[in-house]
RNA sequence: GGCCCCAUCGUCUAGCGGUUUAGGACGCCGGCCUCUCACGCCGGUAACACGGGUUCGAAUCCCGUUGGGGUCACCA
């Protein structure tokens, strides 16, 4: 029997999500969905002074939002205080740890002068074979080994080896007896049964230090996966000046959710020539032999693409639910119904954003369309009144309101005023939305009803017939 | 600086020794479609960092160079 897959996602709340880190949570995420393994959440809140309660709700919100959802947790690690001191204290107890009571000043200076002599800069293990007692302001400090190699067996780069005398003895607890993080991981990951870790490869360094700890405490060391990081457009690091790094910073901008797990997963990882990915799809084919090694660049461009295409693709009724909230925000209370459904349907096409949609989506909405001065002033002349007049009429007189229908009264139109099809078009669309772009104006005037088609029809003929002096 | 990682069009990438005149996508540039704007469709632009090997044959394997990145805390 094969074990089940248990992958985990360990943000530390010192600020909002941001798009590498969501990317290895949904990497992660989606690893366990795909084999039917479990997904852990965990919060990474050793360091009190940085850590914040806003920085939880805003990862929360935006996994939330991403649709990741987790089998177990969150766990806190504030909250586990105890389990790291025990293992701590077997640590020392079976020799692989040691208090240390070197002072950070005296430390640094050790690092100074190693620094001098030209060697990495380290600690010198003063400390290592006194066999202190806890005292007040000790560490504790792992004992590393002195020679040897300790390499990775990292599942999307192959093996990696660190020589053991890269590694000093660093440092697991705190003065104040709390643990530091790489004993905190290891520990969590030990006893939350973690088997695969899929993470950015700036923790590649990281991992030698915590295969000897998984070693030293006796357990199974799991499958590491370094993903390469996310970069800016100028290829360094991804950072504030980059723009929008927070993850909810695309929710507000309009985009998808799909569409934004889509563009991180590409990012790094291929399914040979497929770019659009459905959120099943991405469960059903992600794996892990086709994360690349290189560093990508963030391309918001290829983002937005990809969310229109999301958009065009998603059902109206899906769509309904991300739109509401930029319609409330322009001031639109639409109800979810089936004329939103349809409106929405006119749209879908056109928008890359739920901004754009609601952009869009306002003439459907007013009692009266305002009219643009300059569409008004150039189709709404009164040379057109007598084919708009009769089109209104004709419309009123409706006795089914289908497409075809529609499209034989503007026929009719078109034969008796000799008038080609856009003469007309151009005018019932300013009539209907008071613009002069918009969708299509059969679709558009079955979205609307007949009652506001003719309503608007009636109130841009009064209009015509008004500055025809 | 030590250690480690990486290297195909501007960007995301396919390619896992021969089927490649290196394919797709975004962007950009033409054109078609057309009731506006879009969508869609057709075409074009553009890359194997460099140098050595290995091999009958290399974008694909090895070494080096160069260039990028990461990491060296009582942060995570």
């Amino acid at each position: 029997m094969s074990q089940q897959i248990i992958t985990r996602f360990p943000p530390s709340p010192t600020g909002y999500l941001h798009l590498g880190g969501a990317r290895t949570a949904i990497f992660n995420w989606l690893y366990a969905r795909h084999t039917g393994g479990r997904f852990v959440l965990r919060i990474e809140d050793t360091d009190v002074a940085r850590s914040t309660k806003e920085s939880v709700d805003a990862i929360f919100e935006a996994l939330e939002w991403l649709g990741i959802d987790w089998d177990e947790g969150p766990y806190f690690q504030s909250e586990r205080l105890d389990i790291y001191k025990a293992h701590i204290d077997r640590l020392i107890e079976n020799g692989h740890a040691y208090y240390c009571t070197c002072s950070p000043d005296a430390v640094d200076r050790m690092r100074e002068a190693a620094k001098a002599r030209g060697d990495k800069p380290r600690y010198d293990g003063t400390c290592r074979e006194k066999n202190l007692p806890w005292t007040k302001d000790a560490v504790v400090r792992f004992k590393s080994p002195l020679a040897g190699n300790t390499v990775v067996e990292d599942v999307i780069r192959g093996d990696i080896a660190f020589s053991n005398t890269e590694l000093d003895d660093f440092i697991i607890a705190r003065s104040d007896g709390s643990p530091m993080y790489n004993l905190a991981v290891v520990v969590d990951d030990i006893t939350m049964n973690i088997n695969t870790i899929i993470r950015g490869d700036d923790h590649i360094s990281n991992t030698p230090k915590q295969i000897l700890l998984y070693q030293a405490l006796g357990a199974t060391v799991p499958d590491f996966g370094h993903v390469p990081m996310v970069l800016g457009p100028d290829k360094s690091r991804l950072s504030k000046r980059h723009g929008a790094m927070s993850v909810t910073a695309y929710r507000e901008m309009g985009f998808h959710p799909d569409a934004m797990v889509n563009f991180l997963v590409r990012l790094g990882w291929s399914h040979g020539d497929q770019e659009f990915f459905t959120r099943d799809e991405l469960i059903e084919k992600f794996n892990l032999e086709h994360i690349g090694r290189s560093a990508g660049v963030f391309n918001p461009e290829k983002l937005l693409a990809l969310n229109a295409e999301h958009i065009r693709n998603a059902s109206p009724a899906s769509l309904a639910l991300h739109l509401m909230p930029f319609l409330q925000a322009k001031g639109i209370s639409a109800a979810e119904d089936a004329y939103l459904h349809g409106v929405i349907e006119t749209l879908q096409p056109r928008s890359k954003t739920f901004v754009e949609m609601a952009d869009g989506a306002g003439f459907y909405f007013v009692e009266k369309p305002v009219y643009d001065e300059k569409a008004a002033a150039k189709f709404l002349k009164p040379d057109l009144l007598v084919p708009m007049k009769q089109l209104t009429d004709a419309v009123s007189a409706m006795e089914a309101f289908t497409e075809k229908d529609l499209e034989d009264i503007f026929k009719q139109v078109m034969e008796t005023s000799g008038l080609g099809f856009g003469k007309i078009a151009q005018p019932v669309r300013v009539a209907l939305t008071g613009k002069t772009v918009s969708p299509g104006i059969f679709e558009m005037m079955l979205a609307l009803g007949r009652e506001k088609v003719v309503s608007r029809l009636r109130d841009a003929v009064a209009h015509m017939a008004q500055n025809s002096g």
